[in-house]
DNA sequence: GATTGGATCTACT
DNA sequence: GTAGATCCAATCG
């Protein structure tokens, strides 16, 4: 499939210099785009988060400000990558005025272009499980911790608007958060094959396994 | 320097 | 429903 972006559709820094949660229900429908050299991946947004200010006791400058999450107190329309559990990396965009540390999490994609390069990425073919989930979606854009700190402007990433109507978008709390969950502040596309449905919110009934620590385990 | 826990995913029971 | 993989950053000493 080929698609063409034209580049006054793409978002500007002003998009995302605004309320966090606003941007978070309007990405939905939008689509990221990655270039690495010639291969183009892209996909619709249809799953996101928000994260607010140090207030918000899910958020990643909730303890303040630190070297990994210096870029959430940036300006925003930037793009904030982190890595977590040992293997996955979360795509963040840097929302809200420079200075105060919000950010939306990019949580499922729907695979547009460059498929074949997500499949190869990823070694799944099944296009609603390419992109679903946070880990997922950047395993297959091929986004990694060089992408932090990166404008949302170009060349590398960027989103775009579509001609399309906005979608409806539905919103319930976060997931995988301990607190704050209680918060609507996850957005997404109903019924949508691609949206992270399982396990919503199950992660706060997780225990702690006791097992992992040290004992007997080889690291 | 060592320890701890995490904005996850998958396979297995 | 549960456990294991996997490693970085923050915290504590």
């Amino acid at each position: 499939m080929v698609w063409v972006f034209a580049a006054n559709d793409v978002l500007g820094q002003d998009f995302y210099a605004r309320s966090t949660l606003r941007v978070a229900g309007e990405l939905p429908g939008m689509y990221v785009v990655v270039k690495e050299g010639r291969r183009v991946t892209a996909g619709k947004i249809i799953e996101t988060e928000a994260y607010i200010g140090e207030e918000d006791p899910a958020c990643h400058a909730h303890r303040g400000r630190t070297p990994r999450n210096a870029v959430m107190y940036g300006p925003p329309g930037h793009a904030y990558v982190y890595f977590t559990y040992g293997n996955h990396f979360m795509l963040n965009i840097v929302t809200e005025h420079e200075g105060f540390p919000a950010a939306v999490l990019i949580r499922a994609l729907e695979p547009v272009t460059g498929i074949c390069w997500m499949i190869d990425r990823r070694g799944v073919e099944d296009p609603n499980r390419l992109c679903r989930g946070p880990g997922n979606l950047t395993a297959a854009l091929g986004i990694d911790r060089s992408f932090n700190g990166l404008s949302l402007a170009g060349p590398r990433i960027f989103v775009c608007r579509d001609n399309a109507p906005s979608p409806c978008v539905q919103t319930t709390g976060r997931v995988g958060v301990n607190e704050g969950s209680d918060r609507p502040w996850r957005f997404f596309i109903p019924n949508h094959p691609g949206v992270s449905a399982y396990r919503m919110g199950t992660k706060a009934m997780r225990k702690k396994p006791e097992s992992r620590k040290r004992e007997g385990k080889t690291r």
